[in-house]
DNA sequence: GAGCCCGCGTAC
DNA sequence: GACGTACGCGGGCTCG
């Protein structure tokens, strides 16, 4: 019988926890933070992984073999810290109490004692993961061995080794008997670092090779190198070697889990006051009232028959729950491993379609694609609720490679717990499910093997069963509690009608991508860097010395320390240098202007030009970035992977970087945005007479702010005028104060004050509404937006001033922005509607607040353009019309 | 040495 | 301290 045992590099975590861990001890300064790293990663290994064989290595104390060899092994380790030493004997008395075989031998390290427990161990035929960080052992990795570093989750087997060091395990000797390792003072090569070496041995296969070939070298600096160290070299392959003769157990049966000492564990925790380990412990009352699923209801779909009774009695519900397990979290790239449903009841079925076994062959007791896509389409298209948690990523999986859309009325239970302001840990199913009260495996749990991922395609069906049938009975839970919710919140409406019709219309977007011009990409990237390296230069010049213009705090050394430049505010950790400080002193000094410049390069650069050209698909040219619904406080969609809803504007060299973004050959964009609907909401939530009426009558609201704050004629408003009007307006929607404007316009506090005063004078009602809408924060303790969008503000009644204030702005601001986003989102889903009633191939790609990007061919523009218009200025009918302005484009550049 | 916070800057 | 909502970069400190 094949078993996994697990080794863990007790010594070198050991060293770990007490360097890095903050420094821990007990009330009577006892230091314990090493012990409790330590034991922090014992017990984590425990819990993910269920080992029922493992053991815990240690060094020797002392000299090693390996001082006979070199004398300089390891010199430069200082002694271990008295701080650290006493710390030892309790880590050994937890192993006892956990009852953990341990490993230890004189004159031997814990590597070496691992490496020989593994060698037993594979060569009767089982299974080792070792649980280190250190890069020696990474030299065992091969056929079932495999390395795992669970601080950063990271699963070495051969293939991840070779991406590492680009040099398969079994040259990893030869690799760093090259390269050295200053920790352990191997010397190495001198002057070889990873890459030449990695290099080296790809040419010539091993250390020998490259010095049987040295002679046919042709000169160079890495030969004179390489002859000039032959010696050491080659004992720097023997110090790194591992011994595989060392004592350790040789018989399966030594390294079985046992069960611990709960007693001595209490003992030991309650002495190292380790309170929260104590708590989790079983006798002392477990630490959540978290229960399993239990797992009787659930089926594993193998055979048509099963297949066909499941879609029978799924197809009598009201509801289904849904989930899809994959090999990937990237859903346009991910294969679909299985499915599973759930019902009311708590039945649950998984269907395995893309399970496979170790050399990647499709495991047997598997249905065929085809079968199952005509066994579920007609279940999928069906009127019945689906219930998931993040539908748009099952929606993508099976919409993208299975032709399988999921029909609507849709239930998103992430959307939900985000609307509802659930999830105090975060909106994770296990966390939310854990909320209700239920305890889910969690995907390392099941897969042994949290880094890879494609670790689900290689679980064991019966596994994979339970796993997915409990989360999918977990969203069921979800939706029993949260749909209730949302009906007595009364956003049952923005969740129906608004939020999950959007799920499929992000889907879609996703997928399409947009195209991105390559070519073009990389003239700007070669400009800015040409750009950047001429600036760097003056910089350097200008600063009398090289520093990092990068770093805030070097800029700070210099502007405002050596060349005694005055500075203005300040941050938490110096000097501020952002843009306002450094304008103001750009009359000073030419320095503090060339910064500008090369920070606006670098940002476009490295932010924009860079990851776009990443991030492109090289087979469609496309980047595809994901839309997120459940994010921000206000009901606005946000964007990542790139962020496109922030790509550059101001500037010209903002619209060069848009110029990248085209439609694809034969198309056009189309890009609608609303006009001031941040103003003509607030125009909605106030009533205000003269903001209606400017809005009714059409008026360029700037300007007539302009008119009435100045109180000049209409003809008589300079361009800064209305760029004064402009920043009031903006202002108010922000819940700005006097001393913000007068921060922006660069004016004296009391000219802003009589501005607002103005502003106010003309437009009473917006006073009015934001004093409304402050004193409503205060009683409810939220705020809403149109429709029903709840945000809790924590702060408004706070004795804290700013922040309380903060919460003030808060609540003016966000019934503005959330219903803003409630508008934009009813337009997307119309616009798909309407588009594909009357089937016209407009794509909608972006959504960028308050504007669509449409791409479509141009033969469409004549209808499309009316219909858009209309669709998005009749989306939520205001107290005031809403306008849109639609213009065609070769590319996301303005104007 | 990775993860995270900070300062900064981009969008609406 | 002082203008709302996001995302993400590089630097640099902290922590695992």
């Amino acid at each position: 019988m094949k078993e996994t045992v697990y080794l863990i590099d007790g010594s070198a975590y050991i060293y770990r926890a007490f360097y890095a861990l903050a420094p821990l001890t007990t009330k009577a300064g006892m230091p314990t933070q090493a012990v409790f790293g330590f034991i922090s990663i014992v017990r984590r290994l425990l819990r993910e992984k269920e080992p029922r064989y493992l053991a815990v290595a240690f060094d020797s104390r002392g000299k090693v073999f390996r001082h006979d060899m070199y004398a300089q092994y390891k010199a430069n380790r200082p002694t271990m810290p008295e701080d650290l030493a006493c710390q030892i004997p309790h880590i050994h008395e937890y192993v006892e109490a956990e009852n953990i075989l341990c490993l230890a031998q004189e004159g031997v390290e814990a590597d070496d004692l691992l490496a020989s427990a593994a060698f037993f161990l594979r060569q009767v035929g089982h299974e080792v993961v070792i649980i280190s960080g250190d890069k020696d052992l990474l030299q065992l990795v091969g056929d079932g061995l495999t390395v795992w570093e669970p601080m950063k989750n990271t699963v070495y087997d051969a293939q991840a080794v070779a991406d590492k060091y680009q040099a398969p395990p079994e040259k990893l000797l030869d690799l760093f008997a090259l390269m050295g390792d200053s920790s352990d003072n191997v010397p190495g090569v001198p002057g070889i670092g990873p890459k030449t070496a990695a290099k080296l041995i790809s040419d010539y296969g091993s250390l020998d090779g490259i010095y049987q070939a040295i002679g046919t070298m042709k000169a160079s600096k890495n030969k004179e190198r390489l002859a000039e160290n032959r010696e050491q070299a080659f004992l720097s392959r023997q110090l790194i070697r591992l011994k595989t003769d060392a004592l350790a157990p040789r018989d399966l049966a030594a390294y079985a889990r046992r069960d611990e000492d709960a007693a001595r564990l209490a003992a030991l925790f309650t002495k190292l006051e380790f309170y929260s380990l104590l708590a989790e412990m079983p006798t002392n009352g477990a630490a959540s009232t978290a229960k399993p699923v239990d797992t009787a209801k659930f089926t594993l779909v193998q055979s048509e028959a099963q297949l066909q009774a499941m879609v029978d009695a799924l197809s009598g519900e009201k509801a289904i729950a849904i989930d899809t397990e994959t090999d990937s979290l990237e859903a346009r790239s991910a294969r679909l491993v299985g499915l599973s449903f759930a019902t009311e009841d708590g039945r649950a079925w998984y269907l395995p379609v893309g399970h496979k076994d170790e050399n990647g062959a499709l495991l047997p007791g598997q249905i065929k694609e085809d079968k199952v896509r005509q066994a579920l389409a007609p279940l999928l298209s069906s009127g019945l609720v689906k219930i998931g948690h993040n539908l748009k990523f099952d929606y993508t999986i099976l919409a993208a490679r299975w032709q399988l859309p999921l029909a609507p009325p849709l239930f998103d239970t992430m959307i939900a717990a985000h609307l509802l302001e659930i999830g105090e840990r975060s909106l994770k199913l296990d966390d939310l499910a854990e909320e209700l009260g239920f305890r889910l495996t969690s995907f390392a749990e099941v897969t042994k093997d949290g880094a890879r991922p494609d670790a689900f395609a290689h679980v064991a069906l019966d596994a994979a069963c339970d796993y997915s049938c409990e989360d999918v009975f977990a969203a069921w839970r979800l939706y029993l509690d949260y749909a209730p919710k949302l009906a007595e919140r009364g956003i049952a409406r923005l969740m129906d009608e608004v939020e999950m019709p959007l799920v499929p219309v992000l889907a879609a977007m996703e997928m399409r991508g947009i195209r991105v011009d390559a070519a073009h990409l990389r003239i700007l990237a070669g400009e800015f860097q040409d750009k950047m390296r001429r600036l760097r230069e003056e910089i350097y010049q200008l600063a009398g010395r090289e520093l990092n213009i990068m770093s805030p705090k070097q800029l700070g050394e210099v502007l405002f320390e050596e060349l005694k430049l005055p500075h203005g505010k300040k941050t938490k950790t110096g000097y501020s240098t952002d843009v306002s400080v450094l304008e103001k002193l750009a009359s000073y000094h030419p320095l503090p202007g060339k910064i500008l410049e090369y920070r606006t390069v670098a940002k476009l650069l490295a932010t924009y030009v860079e990851k776009l050209a990443q991030l492109r698909n090289p087979a469609t040219g496309r980047v595809h970035t994901s839309f997120n619904q459940a994010v921000t406080a206000t009901g606005r969609l946000s964007s990542t992977n790139p962020n496109l809803q922030n790509i550059p504007i101001r500037g010209e060299d903002g619209n060069r970087i848009r110029r990248a973004f085209v439609p694809a050959p034969g198309m056009v964009f189309l890009s609608a945005d609303y006009s001031q609907i941040d103003l003509r909401v607030l125009a909605h939530y106030s009533r205000d007479t003269a903001l209606c009426q400017a809005f009714v009558r059409g008026e360029d609201i700037h300007s007539r702010t302009a008119i009435e704050v100045f109180g000049v004629a209409p003809l008589m408003v300079t361009g800064d005028m209305r760029r004064v009007a402009k920043s009031i307006n903006f202002g108010i929607v922000y819940g700005m104060s006097s001393f913000g404007l007068a921060n922006q316009l660069n004016i004296g506090r009391k000219e802003a004050q009589k501005f607002i005063d103005r502003y106010f004078q003309h437009y009473p009602d917006v006073e009015r509404f934001m004093k409304e809408i402050a004193a409503q924060a205060r009683r409810d303790g939220f705020v809403t937006t149109l429709f029903g969008r709840r945000r809790i503000l924590p702060d408004i009644n706070s004795k804290n001033k700013s922040l309380r204030e903060f919460a003030e702005r808060t609540a003016i601001n966000t019934p503005i922005q959330g219903t803003a986003a409630e508008i934009i989102k009813v337009a997307m889903v119309k616009a798909e509607q309407d588009l594909a009633a009357r089937r016209i191939d407009a794509r909608l790609l972006l959504q960028i607040h308050d504007e669509l990007v449409f791409e479509l061919e141009e033969r469409w523009l004549d209808a499309a353009q009316p219909l858009l218009k209309q669709v998005m200025e009749e989306a939520v009918p205001l107290a005031v019309p809403l306008t849109v302005n639609i213009v065609k484009g070769d590319s996301l550049a303005k104007g």
